[in-house]
DNA sequence: GAAGAGTCTAGGGTTTCCCCTAATTTTCAC
DNA sequence: GTGAAAATTAGGGGAAACCCTAGACTCTTC
């Protein structure tokens, strides 16, 4: 049972979502929030599996702000943005404040159930409209989100360091292997966390794994 | 074939070495070297794999030295460290400086192939009579070098933090989770890594993933 | 020739990781 | 109940990782 909150101060839009929801056997709402204190305050109480986090134009910031706050606070708590806008910067700004989805508000009740499906998974979720306005925008991103769920693709260089890393070389060591600078080595490795939607050394290994990338 | 280095001052012995190794055709005795530069030399200009390191009274440091400085330089050539004397202090210093292996000099011309074999394939090397003098030392030592190559022993904690840290948590996420300090996640962390034998997140996820503690 | 992709470099800043030492408390087995 | 192992905490220090911005150089493609 997948037990989510549902963060968004539109009232007829959250009762919609509820009853689009009763009808699930492996979904159960546990919490409505209106506000982001009271978001954090359920959080604190309750275990929650994915948050359903509105980032309408007047709250974006605090949408932002409440993205970053609860992946901090609560990493394993998962987050699915939903707005009325597909603006790039803003779709790639949450992504980076650790959103695992991204949903138009006029989805379908089929892609929000996948959507939360998806991410309490573990993996990312984002429909062909996010992607295709991601794919008109920052080229780092395309490969990465465009492939959300499925193997980026990496170039050579990312390859090599991805390779080295899971040989647990340091960012010096690739560096003098690969008669670079540190800085490029950097470079290399923080488009590897990009593409595989990772923040950390840890997940970006684990996950590379998995899609054997390694081994 | 791996390719490998004998850094040792002692003549007799290092020919010695060389007639065991001559029958091997999956060896090959690269170079002889009586001095850290000259190996620090041969290793700047000749991909070793694996290198037989003298760690004689006279020389501890300059042997503790010249580990460290392989180690760092040239992370993926392999070292198996020889000594007359079993030592817990050392034989653990060595390792800690990066030493995959660990020899006394009355060896066994069977265990000195096995062990380049072993140190070669990426694993530890240590033999009975090391890992005695180790279990009768350090606690922490126990599981991981008894354990050399196999799987070692993790405590409940030890297993949660691992966990959490292939979930991709930092350090204060898990304190905050586990409900204990940094500190102690700190703790548990560098256990971790000493009974992997490993030196960085990147390497102890790969290694905990391949010994299926994680998945 | 302009645009796009890949690569490399740089500077500066913050956080996390990793190591060392050292001490206390709890838990469990003999 | 005594000792061994596990778990916890602490403080300090240094290295590495991570983030941001930004410029420049190739090569290929349109």
């Amino acid at each position: 049972m997948t037990r989510l909150l549902i963060a968004d101060d539109h009232n007829v839009f959250v009762e919609g979502i509820e009853s689009l929801i009763s009808g699930s056997s492996e979904i159960e709402v546990v919490q409505r929030c209106y506000s982001a204190s009271s978001v954090i305050e359920t959080l604190k109480q309750v275990a929650i599996d994915v948050v359903l986090l509105d980032v309408s134009f007047p709250l974006i910031d605090d949408g932002l702000g409440l993205c970053e706050q609860i992946t901090r606070l609560y990493p394993q708590t998962k987050i699915i943005a939903l707005t009325m806008h597909d603006d790039a910067s803003l779709i790639k700004r949450m992504v980076k404040k650790g959103a695992q989805g991204y949903l138009l508000k006029n989805t379908t009740k089929m892609e929000l159930l996948q959507a939360i499906r998806t991410v309490a998974e573990g993996k990312q979720y984002f429909n062909e409209t996010i992607t295709h306005v991601l794919l008109n925008d920052e080229p780092r991103f395309r490969k990465s989100i465009a492939g959300a769920g499925l193997k980026p693709n990496l170039t050579p260089r990312e390859s090599e360091v991805l390779t080295l890393m899971a040989q647990g070389l340091t960012t010096h060591q690739m560096a003098n292997q690969l008669f670079v600078s540190d800085k490029a080595v950097e470079f290399h490795r923080s488009s590897l966390l990009m593409k595989f939607g990772v923040h950390n050394t840890a997940l970006l290994i684990k996950t590379a794994m998995e899609m054997q990338y390694i081994d």
